[in-house]
DNA sequence: TTCGATCAATACACTTGTGTATTGATTTAA
DNA sequence: TTAAATCAATACACAAGTGTATTGATCGAA
């Protein structure tokens, strides 16, 4: 077997740092940080490391890249959601939910990539820092979310705690190759049904 | 800075194939399965790599002999929980509860451990394997006791699907080296609110 | 077209990790 | 006490990974 370099040679033969971005995104959702060598990165873009140590100083400078374009990304992506608001808060919290677990689209591999950080934020403490941040700016969003539906700021904070559990435990399941399609919406039914429909503001209940 | 080698080497100059695994356990829970290399655990226990090869036949042999010991004994905690049936289904939840998130008094390590565990059934198709069986036993586990709870099968099944991701998810909030100490009872409380005891037994209400 | 800038390959030195074979030291039991 | 069994150290070969320095190729602009 000879290294795959099928795909990205022939339509571009010459690499960005973007490029080498990309291909080490995926060496962390295929196998974790530690997996994510330079190496083994430049075998799968079709390249020696030649081309590596141009675009980039060292691996400290890749992975410290590919973090703050992550966070970048999430902060950019809580924004968006934020403005997200409609008459219906109920309706707002299900699409929150849809991102939080479809995540924006791009699915498995955002998921599959914040869990091996979370295992590299055990263990860096800059790392748990930055996750840090990133899931207080993602609380502060339930709970504004909830607060909307509920009225209530005490059950608005806790349901946003559930919410917060929820979405991280989901990602865990839905992380597995063995999980199937349907694991989504399934999981999707139950957490809106207990966690959404059964909280609607006292003065809005039929 | 010399090697760590103060505690186990003057009480027991002597390893077992368990002292490995213990400290095969330790290195999983710092820095993940791909931190537990041979040459590290024996630095930490003070010998050199001369002892691991006595032990165990290679690298590969000491990941397999740990996962089993693992597996072996959650299937043993799964029993015990089991069997831990009062005539007070919630207060049974609750312990449960207690015992998922500070796991059998060994806490953190245990959590970082099954954390590090996933990361690895993710790329292993083997640990998949392995992780689905030790989860399906904990959902039926789970169903089992929210049956005794609720009386109805769909509502028990759902929020065993609910509990098992509240845990799953803080697991994760609970691995953090930030975590506060208080965490546990602060996120105790809210799950048991929301899923233990808003959901007894039709008949039971007040 | 040609010349500098950009990107990639190659060769080298170094480190860290595994695994084997052999030797050495300590228990344990006869 | 001695001899075998048990455990650990040492030395060696090898593979995989990083990083540097140099050379080579190719693209773009003058």
């Amino acid at each position: 077997m000879a290294s795959n370099k099928e795909k990205k040679q022939q339509e571009s033969p010459r690499l960005t740092r973007d490029d080498w971005l990309d291909a080490a995104f995926m060496a962390v959702v295929d196998g974790g940080f530690d997996q994510a060598r330079v190496l083994v990165i430049a075998d799968k873009l079709g390249v020696t490391r030649g081309s590596f140590y141009w675009h980039f100083s060292d691996h400290a400078d890749l992975i410290t890249s590919l973090l703050k374009r992550w966070e970048m990304r999430e902060i950019e992506l809580d924004k968006r959601l934020q403005a997200d608001n409609t008459d219906d808060p109920q309706a707002d919290i299900e699409r929150l939910l849809d991102a939080a677990l479809a995540h924006a689209g791009v699915d498995l591999e955002n998921i599959r990539f914040e869990l091996a950080l979370r295992g590299l934020g055990r263990r860096s403490a800059s790392v748990a820092t930055m996750l840090v941040g990133i899931d207080a700016a993602r609380m502060h969003l339930f709970e504004q979310k909830f607060l909307r539906l509920t009225g209530d700021e005490k059950t608005a904070g806790e349901l946003a705690v559930l919410f917060y559990l929820v979405i991280t435990g989901a990602h865990q399941a839905l992380s597995r190759p063995t999980s199937p399609p349907q694991a989504k919406e399934f999981l999707k039914g139950i957490i809106a049904s207990y966690l959404i429909h059964q909280q609607s503001r006292p003065g809005t209940r039929p």
